[in-house]
DNA sequence: GTGAAAGCGCTAACAT
DNA sequence: ATGTTAGCGCTTTCAC
């Protein structure tokens, strides 16, 4: 195989004999061109199948239509999904999308920064690891605007797309009250992150609400033992080590709000274990609703998270953002998940 | 925000008052530099965040440093991990990720394969689409190497990393009968692809081996209603929907090998619905081992696939591709697939 | 050890 | 309508 370099303009400008000035008019769609030339031009172009170098582009334009994403785990399926949202919608406009992947990693993240400027991106969504945040406020000094998805870092002043999930948790946890449950346990992951704040303090509003006690206390969380391996697929090992003492235990509650599916696919396990089953002796509420949700046994009622929305709406704000520039006010928005009741509950 | 201008070589030197050129050499690690300057140099690059441009540098070096990775599906858990595998590797050996989702459209693939030539990749890691593949051969004779990843096309001689689909089907077909099964049936996704190709041809094997009849009858093709929503995570629901009139039949064959595991899902519904119940009414084997796999009611017998270790095989064999240019032999590769027993058998 | 000059592939400004 | 020139940010000769 002949390692054919690449065709250039200057191919096809010295094949006929034109300037590459002339060339470069033609392909671009300039007005300035006679019909003959641009003619000659476009058939020579797709004779040699010539395809523009972007890097030589980006540097003229200063733009290499490109937008990074900066994600923790594509194994997780929102993000999966967010991906879906994203890429797509992205493409549609024109844009390529460089991927990086950080696994709850703060050094990942900044690294991932700075690949970011190295690559001279147009704008980035990012599902921050949150914790520390200088390397994104570089990012935005280098004039590169972010999208905050999912998880927002409300100092930067960046643009936001997420879920309104105390909004969820509320919905969850008042769905459960309503079909009779008082003592109710909240299982979440082990990670610093405003999702999952919000969750918590939807499930104690609530809970105050309804007049039921609820505390700290309440709230379990379970370990995501990022350390075995870094990025595993979500599990619901945890949640099944955890369920198997909470349902164990002499005061058990009446009913769980788990921070995912996965958690409660652990739980009907530890369930099933001991010969129990939801909702009769724990009613159970997932959030997520992935799609083997419907096909557990019960069906498991759960939160719909709108994601692939949320990846093309991360697109819509980083795009305007690139048109309005930075000195328009960030933008905050948080979709209302939807409560799907199944037979969990 | 004050959009401030990137940092480049030419600041550093002004304010320095030194050369371009020499800031590039102190940068770049290059000896002719005096220890003094070095110094100089690296605190004011430090000073301002200079970050140098990749576009640039491609545009000289000729590399951006920078794979393609071109999938059918992020929403499916396999390619997840295919992401999982290839990020981390190819970012420890410098490279950046370009994602491009084609949705098992030709049409898609067929731009993500111009994309790829634009963005000048040094090499692109392929989950094909197959059925049409001469813009894969356009690529190619650009000089862009392919590893062709879990699917393979044959015919254009480039290496190729994927699963021995033969033996897992075979394994778990062979399974199925040493536990007593003898009419088995397999439900595939309706897609012309290899993996599928391969599934089929193991089972068959099996079933010949096992001097038992198999014909195209026992093959049950499922419908994935793409057209519906383009990228939809995969769903257990036609699985479902074809599963009630399998298992409502009067001729219900003793065990079914179910191309992934959301069918074994769907197929686990329809057996509950009709108080029938994996293994004893009818022995189901699924493929993938997902993650919730194991926490099925009962857990399921499935086929565990490697899919991280194969996202990092693609990215060594893109590696040494490139170092050892076009004209060395293609290497395939195709891992070997193992059942999980569990107790759905 | 350092600088000047050239050029990667492209587009924009300014001729003609 | 077309060509010439300049320059995006960087690295690599080649002088000194």
């Amino acid at each position: 195989m002949t390692d054919t370099r690449r065709a250039r303009l200057r191919d096809i400008a010295t094949a006929l004999g034109v300037s590459v000035n002339t060339v470069s008019r033609a392909l671009g769609g300039k007005d300035s061109v006679s019909e003959h030339t641009r003619e000659r031009i476009m058939a020579e172009a797709e004779r040699i199948g010539y395809v523009p170098n972007t890097h030589a582009r980006s540097l003229v334009l200063g733009s290499a239509m490109t937008i990074g994403l900066v994600i923790t785990n594509p194994s997780n399926p929102f993000y999966a999904q967010l991906i879906n949202g994203i890429e797509p919608h992205g493409r549609g406009r024109g844009y390529s999308l460089l991927l990086m992947v950080t696994d709850e990693s703060v050094e990942n993240e900044r690294r991932a920064a700075e690949s970011l400027l190295r690559s001279a991106v147009d704008g980035a969504i990012v599902v921050p690891v949150q914790g520390e945040t200088a390397h994104w406020t570089r990012v935005q000094a280098a004039g590169v605007p972010i999208v905050f998805a999912n998880r927002d870092v409300p100092d930067l002043g960046c643009d936001f797309v997420g879920i309104d999930n105390e909004h969820g948790a509320y919905e969850s946890t008042r769905h459960l009250i309503a079909a009779g449950a008082r003592r109710i346990q909240v299982l979440e992951e082990d990670l610093p992150i405003t999702t999952i704040a919000g969750r918590i303090a939807g499930f104690h509003r609530a809970m105050a609400d309804a007049g039921l006690p609820s505390s700290d206390a309440d709230v379990i969380s379970v370990p995501t033992r990022r350390h075995d391996s870094a990025i595993l697929p979500w599990q619901p090992a945890e949640a099944y080590r955890l369920g198997r003492e909470l349902v164990a235990g002499d005061d058990r509650p009446d009913a769980v709000v788990a921070g995912n599916d996965f958690f409660a696919l652990g739980l009907y396990r530890a369930l099933a274990e001991r010969g129990l089953r939801a909702p009769g002796d724990l009613a159970i509420v997932g959030y997520g609703d992935h799609p083997y949700a419907a096909y557990m046994d019960p069906p498991l009622t759960t939160v719909h998270l709108p994601a692939r929305r949320i990846g093309e709406i991360a697109v819509d704000l980083l795009l305007r953002r690139l048109r309005d520039g930075a000195d328009a006010a960030p933008r905050k928005q948080r979709l209302t998940p939807e409560l799907v009741v199944r037979a969990s509950t």
